[in-house]
DNA sequence: ATCCAATAGTTGCTATAACAACCAAACTCA
DNA sequence: TGAGTTTGGTTGTTATAGCAACTATTGGAT
């Protein structure tokens, strides 16, 4: 077959989302947010108090990463981890008010960072590029099993 | 706008990122070979003697990042670094005779990975995938400037 | 009731990723 | 030619990312 570097696709869709991450970094930068931390708080601005486990499966992650992440979010001051009831194994992530306040400020931003990428591109070119992104992850998850 | 966590096409291509990611992670485990330590034996296989800033080009990546992933091949024996003749600021990265054996093991792995990848995919919705990205890219270069 | 498996979270390790600060070499230009 | 800038590389720090191994708790099965 004989690929060239340039021909593999999961190089470019990797180089994009090094390329998008990048500029989002440097967006949120002035609140003292990190990409990844952001979709932690994204989900919790959509739905206060949820496990860490949860959060997990959400976000396709390992679970250390979450517990990383969420025990850096907590030191930031923007969440409160507390036991849940009737299971002393689980944690549930709530917002502080510092956190809330920072989802009227962050979601718009990532909502004009959303149009910035989306610029010029229709309604149903988004949805081909969504539709051949998910058949590329069954195709993984296939192989795999 | 109110975008849900879901609406937004930079955390599919994430997401997407980090599957396909993780399976290179584990096809490339029995060669004791990082998925990125592998991008850099990639473009050696192609073109031997890349000095390690234009590794950084290629990759768009930080030269912190070539720098230690240089330094790790090189402690696994795949590639040899020697100061440019001519210019001693400069690296050029060579590949060792086990490193150019790899390539014959692992150059296979990454084609047969490209297939599963674009399994049912067409080449039309290749290229328009591709183009997509490439928009989605400058969009964001645009606004940085 | 008790053993076993599954679940939730943490810690330790390795590998990206980028920024800042730094050094040395090379270039520029007045 | 000599000062200032640019370039190539390294080290230190912070933030992902996932695997292995561990503790604690819960659920299940007999």
């Amino acid at each position: 077959m004989k690929l060239s570097f340039t021909d593999y696709i999961s190089i470019k869709i990797h180089k994009t989302d090094l390329n998008l991450t990048s500029y989002v970094k440097e967006q949120l930068k002035e609140f003292n947010l990190a990409p990844e931390q952001n979709l932690i708080m994204m989900l919790l601005w959509e739905k206060d108090g949820l496990e860490q486990h949860q959060l997990a499966i959400h976000l396709n992650k390992d679970k250390t990463n979450i517990a990383r992440m969420a025990s850096n979010l907590e030191k930031k001051g923007f969440i409160k981890r507390a036991p849940v009831e009737g299971d002393r194994r689980s944690l549930r992530l709530f917002l502080t008010e510092e956190g809330k306040e920072l989802g009227n400020k962050v979601i718009p931003v990532a909502e004009a960072f959303n149009e910035t990428v989306c610029k010029g591109i229709s309604k149903e070119e988004l949805l081909e590029l969504e539709r051949l992104l998910t058949k590329m992850n069954s195709n993984v998850l296939c192989a795999r099993q």
